[in-house]
DNA sequence: CGGTCATGCGTACGAGCGTACACATCCCGA
DNA sequence: TCGGGATGTGTACGCTCGTACGCATGACCG
């Protein structure tokens, strides 16, 4: 005997229109507990905000679900358990970050001003990015333990190459888009910010053939 | 009522010698149940394999007491709590790593050995690194949302650039440390085994001021 | 040798968890 | 109009968890 279960989640049933037949084709931004067709999603970004908040470690089925305003009973529905959960939200969020990234580099047209793209990256990102980069170092600790994971950071990396390629040579991507990484995780993780001219003089010897 | 509340943590009691006197000054090697002086140590030892096992996610006060062979009570008698436990352990770890790359460019003497230096740590950590690279990021995902952390993380790199800074300048030590950290990452998420000419191809190119 | 007190530990409690599953609700064909 | 199948949800069960706390233990002093 708990006595204590029934939570937040569930109980209210938020009456509404209990019996109302309502317009037969719904007026579409009127989500009912019935109908509710981008439910899955709204659970996907709940996941990543509760995730980007208290971390792996601390997500829960129940959390999520307040989160995405939708029963518990709907999560194990969706999704057959919290692991399907994680890989999918993931999956998510490595395609939005690897889309944005492509986007930057489709404004350069040449190399210097990839160069600047990148530079530029890596000082705009450090703003607004404590939820993308908590994201990333989970998704990390993800990939460093289970293969499954492994293979979404390795297309996501791929992905970052290939943004790149247009403006250098093969090996050249894959050292710009390594010094990129430990740039952002240093400039992240330490305490002094970094300066652009020196991040501007990375890159340029980087691509320095 | 649980009924399940005793588990194998505690129980057994391991009786052995329950009333021996014993050597007055203990023969050092024998720990006790009761004398035990560097348990803390062991403790801290248990919880680092803990969370390169599951994760900062799964870690718990009963696995980790388990793995220490030490009471559960004893948890929270040495440690205020379970963030504490992370905290000093991760302490430890960094302190670890950092001692062994201190170490690793003590042997160089110029520049080019510094080089070559480098190169032989990115290939060589990775062979058994999986418990680091776990250990790694899961520190970083912990500095990215909590700033005791992030001292911790901030520290570490310190120590890593003045490793370095006998043989570079003070503005290259900063860009080879980050190329450092992208580049181990890299290889340790990518699937596709890095190639040892091309480490050392950034190598040489980020240190040409 | 006996009493006292700090040290360290076993155990119980209450809370939060994932998940299974009976059941309510709705849709649709006849 | 009605019945049956599909869809989605509330709730309970069996766990594990962190932590508080009363008590056993052994050291130490007189």
């Amino acid at each position: 005997m708990d006595g204590m279960d029934a939570d937040a989640t569930s109980s209210g049933a938020t009456p509404g229109s209990p019996g109302s037949p309502g317009t037969p084709a719904a007026p579409a931004t009127a989500r009912s507990r019935r109908f509710d067709p981008d439910r899955r999603a709204r659970i996907i970004d709940a996941a990543l905000d509760v995730i980007a908040e208290v971390g792996v470690a601390g997500v829960s089925h129940r959390k999520v679900a307040a989160r995405a305003d939708v029963p518990l009973g709907s999560m194990t529905y969706h999704f057959d358990d919290m692991d399907q959960l994680l890989r999918v939200s993931f999956e998510k969020f490595a395609d939005t970050i690897a889309t944005r990234y492509e986007q930057w580099f489709r404004q350069a047209t040449n190399a210097d001003e990839a160069r600047a793209a990148v530079v530029g990256l890596i000082h705009a990102d450090l703003l607004d990015s404590q939820r993308e980069l908590v994201l990333t170092t989970e998704l990390y600790t993800l990939a460093a333990r289970k293969p499954e994971f492994r293979t979404l950071t390795c297309d996501w990396m791929a992905r970052s190459r290939r943004a790149l390629r247009p403006f250098f040579d093969e090996p050249t991507t894959h050292l710009l888009d390594a010094l990129i990484e430990g740039l952002f995780i240093h400039a992240a993780l330490d305490t002094t910010p970094p300066e652009r001219a020196r991040t501007a003089e990375a890159v340029r010897r980087i691509t320095s053939g």
